[in-house]
DNA sequence: GTTCTAGAAC
DNA sequence: GTTCTAGAAC
């Protein structure tokens, strides 16, 4: 149950919250019955505002509705709404409702129309008077009309139900809502629907009619690209519609999770594609037979491997020279018209402006990865607003020519919610400007290499995204039925979709570079030396593996570890044990009543991506002295319970293995991070992590922050909490029995009782 | 990783 | 006014 169970630990001066739910469906949806079913068994007060009998027992207005919804709010009662609300304006006013006191709730009922045509058409005695063959047309009537809620009315929390199972959970987490529970905000249960799609479908047609013809006429092959995104593939565009609902801040951080969750991932229809600009045939002078040839012989390496995925050549001007020489050697080469297309347009409008929806776009940036300049960099620079130029620092301070770095794209940034743009990636080419610093003076050579390298690095830094996205997907589709479906959120654990190593360093680092280049570096190291900043320190020069031009080393905080590894003698105070491969030592800062760490001492082996084959028996190794550990706490304590793993992107340097009680009763314990660090998918156990690097050779690692910043769950019950300190006093009572996942496979270390069984 | 602190949330 | 979070600095 996705109910806080911990209405004792809140207290009696625990204030009261009311909820307006807003049911939002079609007659026949089966919105009365769900009143009707919620009210039978709750033990929350409940008023139903039903707008069919409001009337003394007939059909009233929406006002009356509305006086009648704040009495009974006055009255310290949750109320219902219980009329179709299928429009945003429908809806409107009874948001209004809603205040620090008022939580405001969509439940909606988004069932096949046939089978609210059904019911109604069969109903007898149907409180709206909606019966008989009327009902068909009134219904369909009422769909063509139906707007899906979004976070960014007001709601704090909206639950799709797409069939009967759906509406079954959704009555169960109601029902159990006692006076002072509450349910956790967000968006839940959403499917790519046919409704939604249509939605989609008539604003993509509206968007492709008008600008693009008119750009692309007398422009065959544009024509065809057309066509083929209005005839076949629209259903599988994600318009930024779908992605991008605009949320108030405490509500955006859920709402990005259940977007992923929601639109990402189910709709397995979307098509990935990249939009990128011509690389240096603007500023950088590159001769355009040259480089249309370089981007024909990439694309038709690269849409082979991408799957489903489409890159698209854009450029601003309809005359544009480099287009038409891509479109003619690209027809020669018969690349597949599916795959790639070219288009003329800006590439900070292709949605809005062109109906075309690319969910990454490239930049041809500069090598400072500033803002500014001209062209498509200041464009785009421009057109994403201060939030990409924030995120590119956090990536990358600069970069080497023939490199390109992923950016994930915030979701305050315009081209985010306008465009549906999720990620930019940078890319530099070679510079053949004799009026630009570092030119290459015509060394076609040189510069055909850079160039290849470039698109080489930028059509990967897409792969990774299209399949990081998919893993993604994958992994979370369990956890989006559980939410709203019932009580234990199991993430799945498993090792499939596996991302290869090379590809999570790169996505550490956020680096891409070629193949090509990783094996020979010359050409970019004559530039790279004065062009990336040079660290300095022993530590870090160690420490940049895969640094690519760029360096995102350690912090000095996060060497503490490494630093014991190596030398423990130098802290014999802390080290409770030490052997040529581990040593053991407490937690400077335990989360929990116990917390220790079992040090690798490999030096190289800075945390689990990093770990292969190689380094089994040195995991089984930690795994063993974790456990003795453990079992070592558990004679001083009898009560505790504990979980071996890892961290999917530990903060601290040199791979360490968490031995932790899961009483989490800690001090030190002060925020989302810590917990979700220890209580979600993030952490991996060592268990898991040893079969699946003996199984795949690699861990798969789930370094992604939303995880770190999810709602608060209590590990035992699943049940959601508003912050911190209020999940630390409920989990200090909280007796559930630990989610099944964790009893399974020794996942957890539990003490023995005397008779030696299990506690 | 922690500490500090501004400002949001209550 | 107090509590809590989240971002910056280290």
């Amino acid at each position: 149950m996705d109910v806080d169970g911990g209405s004792s630990s809140m207290g009696e001066e625990e204030k009261r919250k009311m909820m307006v739910v807003i049911l939002v469906g079609a007659p026949g949806s089966g919105k009365s019955t769900f009143c009707d079913r919620v009210m039978r068994v709750s033990t929350r007060p409940w008023v139903r505002v039903c707008q069919d009998t409001i009337s003394n027992g007939k059909s009233g207005t929406k006002t009356q509705c509305l006086t009648s919804a704040a009495r009974a709010l006055k009255d310290e009662k949750s109320v219902f709404i219980d009329r179709c609300n299928l429009d945003r304006e429908q809806r409107a006013d009874f948001v209004k409702l809603g205040s620090p006191q008022i939580d405001v709730h969509a439940v909606v009922f988004d069932l096949p129309a046939k089978l609210c045509i059904s019911r109604s058409v069969k109903r007898v005695g149907h409180e709206g008077n909606l019966q008989g063959g009327k009902a068909a047309a009134v219904v369909n009537r009422m769909l063509q009309k139906k707007e899906l809620p979004k976070l960014s009315e007001g709601f704090s929390r909206i639950a799709f139900c797409q069939n009967e199972s759906d509406v079954q959970a959704a009555i169960s987490a109601y029902s159990a809502l006692g006076p002072l529970d509450t349910l956790p905000s967000g968006c839940f249960g959403q499917k790519s629907s046919d409704a939604k799609i249509q939605l989609g479908i008539m604003k993509f047609l509206k968007k492709v009619d008008a600008p693009m013809n008119a750009e692309s006429k007398g422009n065959s092959l544009q024509n065809n690209v057309t066509t083929e995104i209005t005839k076949e593939n629209y259903s599988r565009c994600k318009g930024p519609e779908d992605i991008a609902r605009t949320a108030s801040k405490e509500e955006k951080e859920v709402e990005d999770l259940a977007l992923s969750y929601a639109d990402g991932c189910s709709s397995s229809d979307n098509i990935p594609t990249l939009a990128f600009p011509s690389i240096s045939t603007a500023d950088f002078q590159f001769d355009l037979e040259k480089a249309a040839d370089i981007i024909v012989e990439k694309v038709s390496e690269f849409v082979t491997k991408l799957g489903n995925a489409r890159l698209v050549l854009v450029d601003l001007s309809s005359g544009s020279k480099i287009l038409s020489l891509v479109r003619a050697k690209a027809k020669q080469k018969n690349i597949d018209s599916d795959k790639f297309l070219t288009f003329v347009g800006d590439i900070t409008r292709l949605y809005s402006k062109g109906g075309l929806c690319c969910n990454v776009i490239a930049n041809a940036a500069n090598w400072r990865l500033k803002a500014g300049g001209g062209g498509v960099n200041a464009a785009i620079f421009s057109a994403a607003g201060p939030a990409l130029e924030i995120a590119t620092k956090e990536r990358a301070g600069s970069l080497t020519p023939g490199k390109a770095v992923v950016v994930p794209l915030p979701s305050t940034s315009p081209l985010f919610s306008r465009e549906g743009v999720t990620h930019v990636i940078h890319v530099l080419g070679p510079n053949m400007n004799p009026q630009r610093p570092n030119f290459l003076n015509n060394d076609y050579i040189k510069g055909c290499k850079v160039l290849r390298e470039a698109y080489s690095s930028l059509f990967e830094g897409f792969a990774f995204i299209v399949r990081s996205q998919e893993a993604l997907c994958k992994d979370r589709t369990v956890k989006l039925g559980s939410v709203l479906s019932e009580s234990t959120v199991d993430f799945e654990i498993s090792c499939m979709n596996q991302v290869s190593n090379t590809d999570q360093k790169f996505k550490r680092e956020g680096v891409y570079e070629s193949e090509r280049n990783k094996k020979s570096k010359g050409c970019q190291e004559e530039l790279g030396s004065n062009i990336i900043g040079a660290t300095s320190g022993e530590d870090n020069a160690k420490n940049e593996k895969n640094n690519g031009g760029v360096s995102k080393a350690w912090g000095s905080w996060a060497q503490a570890l490494y630093h014991v590894a190596m030398h423990p003698e130098m802290h014999k105070n802390d080290v409770m044990e030490i052997s040529d491969d581990i040593v053991v030592l407490n937690d400077l800062y335990p989360k929990a009543k116990r917390h220790l760490l079992v040090v690798a001492r490999f030096e190289g082996l800075d945390r689990l991506a990093d770990a292969s084959k190689d380094h089994l028996e040195l995991l089984r190794a930690m795994h063993a002295v974790g456990l003795k550990w453990a079992e070592k706490c558990l004679i001083e304590d009898k009560t505790l319970v504990f979980r071996l793993g890892y961290h999917s992107a530990p903060s601290m340097r040199q791979l360490h293995l968490h031995v932790i009680s899961q009483d989490f009763d800690s001090k030190h314990l002060k925020n989302k991070k810590h917990w979700n660090s220890f209580n979600t998918p993030f952490f991996l156990d060592s268990v898991d992590v040893i079969e699946e690097i003996d199984k795949c050779g690699r861990a798969t690692l789930k370094d992604d922050d939303r995880l770190l910043s999810m709602e608060l769950r209590c590990h035992r019950c699943r049940s959601a909490h508003p912050n911190l300190p209020r999940l630390k006093s409920h989990i200090g009572n909280c007796r559930a029995p630990f989610p099944p996942l964790l009893l399974q496979n020794s996942r957890l270390v539990l003490g023995l009782n005397e008779d030696g069984t299990n506690q």
